[in-house]
DNA sequence: CGCCCGGTTGACTATGGTCAATACGTGTGG
DNA sequence: CCACACGTATTGACCATAGTCAACCGGGCG
């Protein structure tokens, strides 16, 4: 199953050192963590949590990309969140998953068990102060999920979709959200498709109408060329200016 | 526009004393709390923040209930959270508005200037505490919505949206969840659809379906009663047993 | 080589959206 | 008191978007 790893990381050397649940940590708080941490790996497709799981652990994302989803009886799913590197998983003072939690590629976690994680929270304000920055952010990425899955197209939601992965590439890489732009997204059609709430045929053929129209080139399945970010952008439905969150 | 209350209420006798972002204050805090704080109240149909404005304050609904939404430029509107007593409103270290918060019915909040509020919080572990909680609570909310915006069929959006409402009527009024129940819904048509994604005739059209089956009978407009709950569950498309949230 | 997985495309269908007419309740003013 | 307007809700006819079912493509791998 799991691949246990020696803690050959130190948190000071960590990639997500400055934007994880650590990210606020002074070295003495940070010394706390590293001495109840440990890592884990999964891989690609392996499944971390089932919804109502009991989950030992919490812990961040260190490399790799995970989703949250949920699943109706009869197969229909809905993704609720991407985690990528630096994203937290699990929920403080609740140790039954809510979320399916799968590993889409291979993912390596940086886990704490989680009482000595909770009774460290309790008395490193950094910690919790973090996570509400963390979680106030996954909380207006979710409303913007709500707008994209209740009110806009199949086109507007493809579009959304590749800007959303586009921003986040960039924030994680530094490039720059102008003009051409290059867009690794580590997702099968289908699992797009139980993003946007759309099926995976849908999908493929809003693709393929973007790509008609000049607006993106496939290079591979799974790398998008966006000539123009703006033009990406004027698909998506948004208000231009205003308010874009996430 | 508004009127500007004087602080009649005492946080002592507050109506939201046990379950608002001061909950886990002690009496100490409390007094912070209070000497930084006021009412304010809103008109039924008043806008409180558009999208995007400043907002000088933070605060929790103390009576009423407000809507947060959100609206693409050319009128598609999606409501991204129901706002009831004990609720909060804003973000701490972020002034701008994300959404649109409305009141619905007449509201009362209990503001304090963002400022003072977001010093006294990097002092009170308790208030940040709670805050969290309340986030998390809100996050687990919205993406149970996400999974019915992005999944459900209009009948199931319908019947979900009935029995979060009766869920909600219950723990504030501690009616039971089973057999007959009777939900007073505070919502046209129109905010259901914006609610659920649809339009406010497929919300008709859903609801007179439901109404000829005999699973909900209409008393007036807006009182809705269901003659057996567990079978409005059964048109929710939802897991019977296991895991609903909110 | 042939299978399997992921993706694309086509033909047809169904669900929910659009537009429009009608109904109903309430408050206003003649 | 009635007439009227208004906002909200219901219903119908028609239509469009996205879903379903199915065929086919292409690359990677046993």
């Amino acid at each position: 199953m799991t691949i246990p790893l020696t803690n050959e990381i130190h948190c000071g050397e960590c990639p997500i050192r400055h934007r994880a649940v650590c990210a606020k940590c002074d070295s003495d708080e940070l010394e706390r963590l590293e001495a109840i941490k440990y890592y884990r790996t999964y891989e690609a497709g392996q499944t971390i949590a089932w919804a109502g799981d009991e989950m030992s652990f919490l812990g961040s994302v260190v490399r790799g990309v995970a989703t949250l989803s949920q699943t109706l009886e009869d197969g229909r799913t809905q993704m609720l969140g991407l985690l990528l590197p630096s994203d937290f998983i699990g929920r403080p003072g609740r140790s039954a998953s809510a979320y399916d939690v799968t590993a889409v590629s291979e993912v390596t976690l940086c886990c704490f068990r989680r009482r000595p994680f909770e009774q460290l929270m309790a008395v490193t304000p950094h910690v919790a102060e973090r996570l509400l920055d963390m979680t106030l952010d996954e909380l207006d990425a979710a409303r913007e999920w709500m707008l994209i899955l209740g009110r806009k197209t199949a086109r507007e939601k493809i579009a959304s979709l590749l800007a959303i992965i586009a921003r986040r590439e960039s924030t994680l890489t530094l490039g720059n959200l102008k003009g051409r732009i290059e867009i690794n997204l580590p997702l099968t059609r289908e699992a797009m498709a139980d993003y946007l709430g759309l099926t995976l045929e849908t999908v493929s053929r809003q693709i393929s109408a973007l790509k008609r129209e000049g607006i993106i080139t496939l290079d591979g399945k799974r790398k998008i060329l966006v000539e123009d970010f703006e033009a990406l952008l004027a698909e998506t439905g948004d208000d231009m200016d205003g308010g874009m969150i996430a």
